[in-house]
DNA sequence: CGACATGTTGAACCTCATCAACCGACGTGG
DNA sequence: CCACGTCGGTTGATGAGGTTCAACATGTCG
């Protein structure tokens, strides 16, 4: 049987996909990754739509293929936080035992490969390099998770917008997204609105505002527009995060 | 062979674990479960000292025995986050790919029941659903992990409190480790120290003292000693921890 | 063009961190 | 045995950082 049989139009196929090396199928023998390719589905979701709500079991899992992904929890009182984001290539959906205890937005428009739940989990028990990939990914994001909890309970306004622009800056770099230089230096994208650098960062629009020109008038980032930023040196970055 | 040879002095063989059932060991066959029982080695620790160092790779993985322990996360400047508490049968170490980012701590005597590292991740390719379980514990731990940046981005000082106590007791009836009553009510421990709650809940002690202080006077708790309280209204308490 | 969303700036208020004094328990040593 | 220091915890006074409320600017879309 061919491998692609049934690849979705609007999808790219398995074999050209641009995140595949990083996902989940990035560790499947060609044998699970056939399956997988059947199971796969896309979905595409507009800025601010709901994609998983609080409290249900997930109807699916699958790979954030563009766009970021932004978990959310909120108080009955309405205060809300975001717990994580997903960008591409990371794991959206609770495989196994699990009502998803947090709702899952777009914060941009975003398109994703999903798995049914029922099956991928059934395919999980047959393919232990699958399992294992998600156990490394769940530590990483634990980690990550951890990261902000320091931030969130010891840092002060200034030291949290510079810890995410760093966040973002390295993220960039890491994945090789950086837009054209300007003046030499990289550029950056925030990809998210200042209400959701709030939210994610325990704090206001205002303060993230405030926050931000003053990193601009301490010269440590340049905004070319309201969503990309310039670093003139990660070093001063760094230590505007409290890092040393 | 018989299943207990290697068992230490000191440490409850594994058929007579009082966790096993809970912890990695529970999920094991009785083969992989043999060779667990060959690598265990039992670690004590007074309370205040220094299981694991942050920044290097774990020498040893295991599951808490008794007491409890905590991970945290320090600033250049020396502010300081508990990123996790680990009571009975829960896992300590990372397995696979890690430099450990944090430092693991006793808050009280702790006893472990470990295994050396390598030897252990070599057993993991074996026994798949050993991994599976550690896949399961991480996305618990991802799980709570979010619940507190919930709480530390949101809450005020007095939910901060309530939560805290409030996960205390829900974990305490979990486990059945509650104390006798004290006129009907059930008891429940605080096995750890004020400052170590401030840093777990992202504020002073001083904060911690005064919030419990209101919590006695509005009557939704009552101290027995300075390290057991008794809570006559779960759902009052539940309410100032900011819960609907 | 007006309506609306998104972001910035200003002023007033408030929660909480900070600094300090104090208390009781505990252990040590004279 | 008591004096002493230390440690963990409580309480009080003060001030700063950040939230809140409000006005304003800008950009976008019908």
């Amino acid at each position: 049987m061919h491998v692609h049989a049934n690849t979705r139009p609007g999808l790219e196929k398995c074999d050209r996909c641009l995140i595949g090396h990083r996902a989940v199928c990035g560790v499947a023998d060609s044998e699970t990754l056939a399956e997988l390719n059947k199971l796969a589905q896309p979905r595409r979701y507009p800025a601010g739509t709901t994609i998983i709500h609080a409290g249900e079991p997930t109807p699916f899992v699958g790979n954030v293929l563009t766009g970021v992904v932004k978990l959310t929890k909120t108080l009955a009182d309405g205060r809300r936080q975001i717990v994580g984001l997903l960008f591409a290539s990371d794991f959206v959906g609770r495989a196994f035992d699990g009502d998803w205890p947090f709702a899952a937005e777009a914060a941009t428009d975003v398109a994703l490969c999903t798995f049914p739940r029922p099956e991928f989990e059934k395919l999980l028990l047959s393919a232990p390099a699958l399992e294992h990939h998600l156990l490394v990914a769940a530590l990483d994001e634990l980690d990550a998770a951890r990261d902000w909890m320091l931030l969130l309970g010891c840092k002060t306004a200034e030291e949290k917008v510079a810890s995410f622009l760093l966040f973002i800056a390295k993220r960039s770099a890491r994945h090789g997204a950086c837009l054209e230089p300007q003046h030499g230096q990289p550029q950056f994208e925030l990809p998210i609105s200042r209400s959701d650098m709030a939210a994610y960062l325990g704090t206001t629009v205002e303060t993230i505002s405030r926050q931000i020109t003053r990193l601009k008038t301490e010269n440590i980032i340049r905004l070319t527009d309201m969503h990309h930023f310039i670093v003139p040196d990660l070093g001063r970055l760094a230590a505007a995060a409290g890092l040393d």
